[in-house]
DNA sequence: ATATAATTTGGCTATATTGCCAAATAGCCA
DNA sequence: TGGCTATTTGGCAATATAGCCAAATTATAT
């Protein structure tokens, strides 16, 4: 392998690790809605607002959201919409999942 | 954040989890031409084969790979190929990084 | 200036992940 | 059976991640 191919896979990783735990899945998911400022989040979410403001922060260094500070808030967006996709496609994994567990668990034994 | 919601999200977590990581990226990448034996993708990667035979357990657990033994070798194979197009969308994200970084360093300071 | 509210940062512990080596397993062939 | 090859499993050390608390930072309003 390459160090080209090598940089191009770490980038990649890079993103697809900030999206890898739940938290930060539920907040880019309320984003798709509409930006969000920290507390709303943190009172969703229900972890402590520096966890919440943590994970957010991966979600910036990723490159996957914007944050825009109005007074004492800062909001912030989603800046990649194109992550939807991918999420629904992360979807039908899930789904051909447990479509597969109920033929194993219904299948002879 | 009600108990659906959040087993929803957790299975979506847990398989890009899977995908959260170069060296199985660079498998799914590598199955995305056809089929490959542990071997194969060992002498490829570089690193041990016991190293590489777990990464291919994470995908295989996350249900994004099939295994095949025929005779000494084991074929894994691609189950959803519709995680190539989200691995464009990482690519779009990767871009948009770097386009950005090229702005900030090039902008005034 | 002080008080208050929203957010971030530093620091700590607990837990999870990665990669290696050695050993176990499985299939083939003589 | 015994030897050989491909793969998996167990176990360990190093590193990374997540969450909490306390403290620092930033902005608003009195």
């Amino acid at each position: 392998m390459d160090q080209q191919t090598q940089q191009r896979i770490e980038s990649r990783a890079r993103i697809i690790k900030a999206l890898a735990h739940p938290t930060r899945l539920f907040i880019v998911e309320q984003l798709s809605h509409g930006e969000r400022c920290v507390n709303e989040l943190t009172e969703m979410i229900g972890h402590d607002t520096s966890t919440v403001s943590k994970h957010l922060a991966v979600l910036k260094n990723a490159g996957l959201v914007n944050d825009d500070k109005r007074g004492l808030q800062v909001y912030y967006t989603l800046k990649t919409p194109c992550i939807l996709n991918f999420l629904s496609c992360v979807e039908d994994v899930v789904q051909a999942n447990l479509d597969e567990q109920l033929i194993t668990a219904g299948g002879s034994d």
